[in-house]
DNA sequence: ATGTGTTCCTGTCCGC
DNA sequence: TGCGGACAGGAACACA
């Protein structure tokens, strides 16, 4: 599921067990995700003490005191499993290893994090970290939506004369990082935009609204992350995958939630997924 | 360069 | 309850 909301939040619940603690064990159960994990992983991971969690996009990036980042990408299907540790009220017992359960990391301090993901669309890689940006997987990313080079004149500019609908320049990552598919319909129901209107051809103030609609859906997506979950985890230690109330995703039938607006949410299909959005309120 | 369709993989849900 | 098909929050890749 994991959008940008998702990776922040399921970055966020990491952070108290991983920053700064060390990494005591690392167990590679199964040899590849998307692509074969980096050589000798398990080894490499071993000792080294996690010095920051970042994201990029929907990645989410280890820089480690042995001078790599470790890269992890959630793909579909990816989830983040915490045991053991006391956070909060919540005590987790570690579990037997479940069905896809492919990495697990045993961190000082008694957290056992666990990536699972049955579909394997996700990805982990090693790279030094004064090269991390150059990552073949990040090198051709767009502005983060929350940073400086997000911007209306940039977007304008990205978009113009381009021939494909916005719904799919949205979900383009080197246009804005970090979108998907919930987001790029959530953001372009709140702007009022038909999802099959030709990005090139929407008049420039249009445009530069969806910079402010997308930092606010994103904003949104992620504040419900931290309050709907404690210490962003669920009670089975699962972290991301929160409640969140959608506008118009997956509500095909159902009304347009828009005020004053009495249309009926549809569903079609662009570029083989699903958009959901009103006829009557987004032209 | 830009646009579109296919592909990777497993699980779930819905209609018969 | 089984079976087949559609569909799933991503994005690299091949090809027009």
């Amino acid at each position: 599921m994991p959008e940008l909301p998702e990776v922040e939040t399921v970055r966020r619940g990491l952070e108290p067990v991983m920053t700064g603690r060390r990494i005591l064990h690392a167990e590679v159960r199964r040899p590849d995700l998307r692509w074969p994990l980096p050589p000798k992983m398990a080894e490499r991971l071993t000792g080294a003490r996690v010095e920051r969690l970042r994201r990029r996009s929907k990645y989410i990036l280890a820089d480690l005191s042995t001078g790599e980042t470790l890269l992890v990408h959630l793909g579909m299907s990816g989830r983040m499993l915490i045991s053991g540790a006391q956070v909060g009220t919540f005590h987790h017992p570690h579990p037997a290893p479940a069905k896809h359960d492919h990495v697990v990391l045993d961190m000082e301090g008694g957290a056992r994090i666990t990536f699972n993901d049955a579909r394997r669309f996700g990805a982990m890689d090693l790279m030094p970290t004064e090269r991390a940006e150059a990552h073949p997987l990040l090198a051709a990313l767009g502005p983060e939506p929350f940073g400086n080079d997000f911007n209306e004149s940039a977007l304008v500019q990205r978009l113009k004369g381009r021939n494909t609908p916005i719904k799919a320049a949205l979900l383009d990552q080197s246009v804005v990082a970090g979108l998907g598919n919930i987001y790029v319909c959530e953001v372009l129901h709140r702007a009022g935009i038909d999802p099959r209107r030709k990005a090139g051809q929407i008049a420039a103030a249009r445009v530069a609204s969806l910079v402010p609609i997308i930092r606010q859906v994103l904003q949104e997506a992620i504040d419900a992350g931290g309050s709907s979950l404690r210490d962003y985890r669920q009670t089975d230690g699962e972290l991301g995958y929160f409640q969140h109330a959608f506008r118009v995703y997956d509500r095909e039938g159902q009304p347009c939630l828009k005020d004053g607006c009495t249309g009926t949410i549809r569903r079609i299909v662009q570029s083989g997924r699903s958009s959901y959005y009103c006829p009557k309120c987004q032209r």
